[in-house]
DNA sequence: GTCTCGTGTAGGAATCGCCCTACACGAAGC
DNA sequence: GCTTCGTGTAGGGCGATTCCTACACGAGAC
C-alpha cells in the first residue's frame, strides 16, 4: 500500500485529487495539508512514501520547501504538482530534491502512475514536460531568457512581481538593499527588460506564477 | 437532475471536479471543456442548467467570455469557479452575467449548495469573499475600483501598468512628475494597492488588459 | 449663496532605488 | 596553476519617487 500525503492549499482541487486517488487499491490517502505549517506538521507525525506536493501554498513552499523536506530524516518521496508546466521550475524542483513533476493538466491515471514511479524510487517527469526540457536544454540559449537566471535572481524576481519593495526584499533576506538592486538589474538585463512594471508583464505573460498569492 | 457543463483547464481539477459532483444525486455532469473555444461548442450542442466556469483557461476566457455566454439565448447559469479570491473579479463577473462565484478554497459541500442555489435562480457569493467585497467595497456598489478612477487617473494608471516611469508621463503629459506621483498615489489608494507591481497584477487579473497567451 | 468634495496641479523634504564600481569565491577553461 | 566568468555581496553618488502639504476650480449639496 502506497501512502500519501496531499498538500495543496485549495481544498476542491485536493478533495478532488483525494477521490481520484481513493479509485486506486494500492493508494491510501494518509493526510493533507493545506499551508506550508500544516504541512510540516503533518510530516512529523504521519509517515508516508509519497508527498504530493504543489508549488504554490502559503507559508513555505516551493523550492525552499522541497529543500527541507528532502533534508527530513525519512524523507517521503516528492511528486510535484503544479499548474504550470514550467521546464524551469520544473528542473529547479529536481535538483532540490523532488522525486517527479505532474501538472495539473495530466490525465488521472497519469497521476496514479506517477505516484507508482515515484513510491517504487524512480523518477517520474510529465512526458510533455520532459519533451520541453530536453528540447530546451539541447537548444542552449534558445531557452527562455527567465531560464538563465541564478537562484538568487530568480528568488528576487518573485518577490518584485509579487509587490515587494527592493528595501523590504533587503530585510526579509537579510541583505542590503543595494545587492537587492544589483541582482535586480542584472536579472532585467537577462530579460531583456527595464522596469519593474515589464517585470510583471513578463511574469504573467509567461504564465510563471499564480496571481494573488 | 441539474445538468452542469464543467468548464477547466486543469485535467487533474476537472476530473476531481467531476468525482465530487458524482457524490450528489441530483446533479449530472453533461459535459466539460478544457478551453474556450470548445466550451463554446459544447454550449451550442449541450443544454445544461449550469455552467462550472474557471475565469482562467486558454481562448475566450474571463469577463468577455462571461458576457458572450450571458448573452446566449437559453444561457446557462454561470457559476465562476476561481483560484484566488479577488473581491475586483467576483463583481466585474457578477455585473457581466454570472449567478455566482465559488473559490477553489471552498469545501466540496459548498460547492455542491452553491450549484443547487444558481440552479434555482439564486445567487451564491463564497460566504469569505462576500464579506470582504462589502467590506471593502461598501454596500451595494458592486462597481469595479477601476470605475472609481478620474479621467486622469486612469490615464497615468495604464501608462504606469504599461511600464512608463513616473517621470517620463511627466513628460508625455506636460505636467510635473510630483503632479503625476500624486494622481499615482491617490489611484493606488483607490485600489487598495501599494506598489507598482501590485498595479500590474490587478490590471492583469481584472483583465484590463488580454494578455497575449 | 456658501460649503463641501473631488480633481488637477505642484513644491520641499525625505527616502528609495538605480548606476557605477568593487571584491570575494567557486567553477570552468587553458 | 592561472585566468576568466558568473554570482553574491555592498558602498557612494545622484536622480527618481514618495510623502506631506497646499491651492485653485468646478460640481453638487444644503
Amino acid at each position: 500500500m502506497i501512502r500519501v500525503l496531499i498538500a495543496e492549499d485549495h481544498t476542491l482541487v485536493r478533495e478532488g485529487i483525494k477521490q481520484l486517488l481513493s479509485m486506486a487499491d494500492d493508494i491510501e490517502v494518509v493526510g493533507e495539508a493545506s499551508d506550508g505549517d500544516v504541512l510540516f506538521a503533518a510530516l512529523r507525525e504521519t509517515a508516508c512514501e509519497v508527498l504530493l506536493l504543489d508549488m504554490t501554498m502559503p507559508g513555505p513552499h516551493g523550492i525552499e520547501a522541497i529543500k527541507r523536506i528532502a533534508a527530513l530524516p525519512q524523507a517521503p518521496r516528492i511528486l510535484v504538482l503544479t499548474m504550470h508546466n514550467e521546464t524551469q521550475i520544473a528542473s529547479r524542483a529536481l535538483k532540490a530534491g523532488a522525486s517527479g513533476f505532474a501538472t495539473k493538466d495530466s490525465e488521472p491515471t497519469m497521476l496514479l502512475a506517477a505516484i507508482r514511479k515515484v513510491a517504487a524510487g524512480r523518477r517520474y517527469i510529465d512526458p510533455a514536460l520532459a519533451d520541453r526540457m530536453v528540447f530546451e536544454m539541447g537548444m542552449g540559449d534558445a531557452r527562455p531568457p527567465h531560464e538563465t537566471l541564478s537562484e538568487r535572481e530568480y528568488q528576487i524576481f518573485e518577490l518584485l512581481v509579487s509587490g515587494v519593495s527592493v528595501t523590504e526584499i533587503g530585510e526579509r533576506l537579510s541583505i542590503s538593499s543595494k545587492t537587492v538592486s544589483t541582482h535586480k538589474i542584472r536579472l532585467l538585463q537577462k530579460l531583456n527588460l527595464t522596469t519593474t512594471a515589464d517585470l510583471v508583464r513578463y511574469a504573467f505573460e509567461a504564465q510563471l506564477f499564480t496571481p494573488g498569492v
